[in-house]
DNA sequence: ACAAGAACTGAACATGTGTTTAGTGTTTTG
DNA sequence: CAAAACACTAAACACATGTTCAGTTCTTGT
């Protein structure tokens, strides 16, 4: 790991902007708190992106290209998101939900990855048939998303740091339990809720 | 339904800062911008909530009670609270990734009623055994709010407007059917993470 | 060694921000 | 009905914001 100093400053502004904008969000992030925490003057910042807009835009391709370059979108992939960088994390959920066109981008291919994988599953027989394999996987991505997006809720109830790993595999092994062996014993809920969508859409 | 003339000034500022909030984040919305939504001046707004904080922890208030007066949190709070008015996801969204304090407590609140909602079910025989109930009543917690932070991706996806029940119903029943009968046939995927979690961590 | 260019800064500018103040109508109340 | 309380506004204030500009220091190729 390298340390602050040693990075040109470049990197470190965007490294300052990518650990601002993820826990104070874009809007609550002003250039000149970036430029403190890189250690340069606010000049500068618009020297090297041009705007503050461009420095979102930068923090934006360095995040995707970080997560792209991860690897296949599969189980394990989670374990890497889940541990990755959590300035990056924050960063990711906010412009998650900003809905940033790169972000949109980003989850729109998770979920095309997702749902091709998963349809090799359930021709080699380890996934289960689905009535709508779309849904299925952007409900799936969804729900590998959620802990990252609620790590701060998550991780306060899960005890210790949010940030910490530990706390992180909790969750997800929870998780792979109930996708491997389902949470509910019956169909009880699944026939309530068709049920009741069929009474209000005949 | 109401139109927006016939509420009181004061309720029509904070709907509006509501679906401002929800949609530009806190920090990008302008006291100036809720007056002009309402139709005030900017100063009643600070007549009458003290100060743009203030705007804030009222909706906070507003959003939270609604959400709590909604009943039991079991599956069918899930459909409510997917169906209910958009503007209050979007803020709420927002507000949990914010970390506001009373979307914690809220948060906390649900897991709570969550986990003893399960273990009800795990004695009643329609809820599986868990090796860990606290993880995973807050990863099913995250999961349920999973396609509310993700509102405008899912919905993207999904088609049509995020806005739309309809859509939020095919994620929601895609969800069940993995909860009732799991999503992966055999338990390849479990076992894998164990078995690297017990190598990393002996 | 020198010139060209890049990295970098301090001060300033224009604008948008949350908030205050003084004041005007409009209810409510004794 | 007078007075107190309230809803509400226009104008202004102090400050923070994104960005520009002129100038300085540093690096680099020849």
């Amino acid at each position: 790991m390298r340390s602050a100093s040693d990075l040109t400053a470049r990197a470190r502004i965007r490294d300052a902007a990518l650990a601002r904008f993820g826990t104070d969000g874009i809007a609550g992030t002003s250039v000149r708190a970036v430029a403190a925490d890189a250690g340069v003057s606010p000049a500068l910042v618009v020297h090297h992106f041009g705007s503050k807009e461009g420095l979102r835009q930068a923090c934006d391709d360095y995040v995707l290209d970080s997560i792209r370059s991860g690897g296949e979108a599969s189980v394990e992939a989670l374990d890497e998101i889940l541990q990755a960088a959590t300035p990056v994390r924050r960063y990711l959920a906010r412009a998650l939900l900003d809905d940033t066109p790169a972000a949109g981008a980003l989850f729109a291919e998770i979920v095309e990855r997702t749902e091709a994988w998963l349809a090799t599953g359930e021709e080699e027989g380890w996934v289960r048939a689905s009535a709508d394999a779309r849904a299925r996987a952007v409900t799936y991505v969804s729900w590998l998303l959620a802990p990252l997006v609620l790590g701060d809720q998550v991780g306060r109830l899960l005890g210790g740091d949010p940030a910490e790993t530990a706390t992180a595999v909790r969750g997800a092994r929870a998780g792979l339990e109930m996708l491997t062996h389902g949470l509910f014993a019956d169909d009880r809920w699944l026939k309530a809720f068709t049920d009741i969508n069929e009474r209000t859409r005949p």
